[in-house]
DNA sequence: CGTTTTTTTGAGAGCCATCAAGCATTGTGG
DNA sequence: CCACAATGCTTGATGGCTCTCAAAAAAACG
């Protein structure tokens, strides 16, 4: 599919490009890819790949040593993959399509010209990058405080909010591929507790999760019970 | 004192400024402060400021309703202070002096031109953003995933490197300002545990912090015992 | 030298991990 | 369409790590 009839990009939520802009992306689109449930997308260590996420769910994680995982972030339609991979040498970490995933290959090389060539475009990056660091801190700041069932209201609010960002949503439902392994690996919980904390927003009568579909019972409430606020992002980098 | 004058830029471990992007920094810079320790640099929510720490401690941190807090990170030498707050409209975060700082106050307004004006610089800048992010990733990673003694070892060993880019290091051993609180609020463990875990360290004999002084008893095991691998960073970026 | 702050140490409680078993769902081949 | 296996989800019991509270020791400060 061209890169100018894509309906994704066409959201508000993301920076409109201009016709200078649109051809420059498309100059570095090289293939458009598609991949099933499990496929890795970039290897742990491996440099220099570049991709946009245009459909489906990926996840970004971390191995240890001993075989256990952290998941550092869930990636939605939208996202940049292997920013990092194609900025600096050796990458730790890796990515891998947690539902089919459709993603567009991008030739990392061109990132260079960027600054010369579209410096609207590198400020947006620059501020989409900086999104992505206040995400972070908050991912930081609840793990390192809050308890189990907090983190999980908080995980599953910031990923509604995304998803409605990107038209996935209805109003207080979304489908939500996650399994309990990975809600575990990216809270740092054991996937008992995970259920545990799930079966306490339900009978809470916060949030439930069944059937790959989440729901928000009580979105006011779960927010006060997880501490968690939703920011205005205003718009986004996509390529 | 002048920029081209700064002893700080001049070490290898920072990108040497050419004379047109050292004039263009020079233009930016807007008055040196010097501040004690406990001070504010940024309030929670307060925008548009924008610092270069030449010397001394400090730290971002958010803090919560509850009265909790969590250090984000512990910022040194060389590192930019407000990048986030310059860039976005609302912070969520803020900075205070950990020991007494010296700081250059930088007009964020001319970040804008940057990308036309210092190509070159624009890149590093976004690299260093890069290493922030990989080093952002090592920390959730271990948050989640390690005991109270290894997140320790871990905070540790990457402080102590950190430090010795920067020409703060000896042999084995560093001034290290962080009292129990701050080790707490980082490592989301309370302050009592953060001194258990010391004493294992200690007792293990792998690492000793008192005085304010910190000495890696052995190094090679400490790594190991936290999972900690050094990773070269590269050349960084410095205003 | 007294006061305040920080560090150290102890006892008890709570949260969450681990282990293990039963249940539900999905997929497969007959 | 059913039997069976495989996978993932749920739930319980036990134990370990870390919190909280509290008080004493040490250090920093004026």
């Amino acid at each position: 599919m061209a890169c100018d009839l894509c309906q994704l990009r066409r959201r508000t939520f993301f920076h409109q490009l201009s016709d200078e802009e649109l051809s420059f992306v498309r100059s570095m689109k090289r293939e458009q890819t598609t991949l099933s449930p499990d496929a890795d997308i970039l290897h742990t260590g491996e440099t220099g790949k570049l991709f946009t996420l245009f459909a489906g769910w990926a996840y970004r994680y971390r191995d240890f040593p001993d075989g256990s995982r952290q998941i550092l972030d869930f990636l939605l339609p939208g996202d940049l993959i292997g920013l990092q991979a194609a900025i600096l040498p050796k990458t730790q970490y890796g990515v891998k399509a947690l539902t089919a995933v459709s993603l567009c290959a991008l030739d990392a090389d061109m990132l260079d010209q960027m600054p010369e060539r579209l410096p609207d475009l590198t400020r947006i990056l620059l501020r989409s990058l900086m999104q992505d660091q206040r995400r972070t801190d908050g991912q930081l700041a609840f793990l390192g405080r809050r308890t189990a069932a907090q983190r999980m209201g908080y995980l599953l609010l910031e990923l509604f909010d995304r998803l409605q960002r990107v038209g996935m949503t209805s109003d207080s439902w979304c489908q939500f591929p996650p399994q309990r392994r990975h809600l575990a690996d990216a809270l740092g919980l054991s996937g008992a507790h995970v259920n545990r904390s799930m079966a306490d927003l339900r009978d809470s009568g916060l949030a439930t999760l069944g059937n790959n579909v989440l729901v928000l019972l009580d979105r006011k409430r779960l927010e006060t019970f997880a501490g968690y606020s939703a920011v205005d992002e205003g718009n986004r980098f996509i390529l």
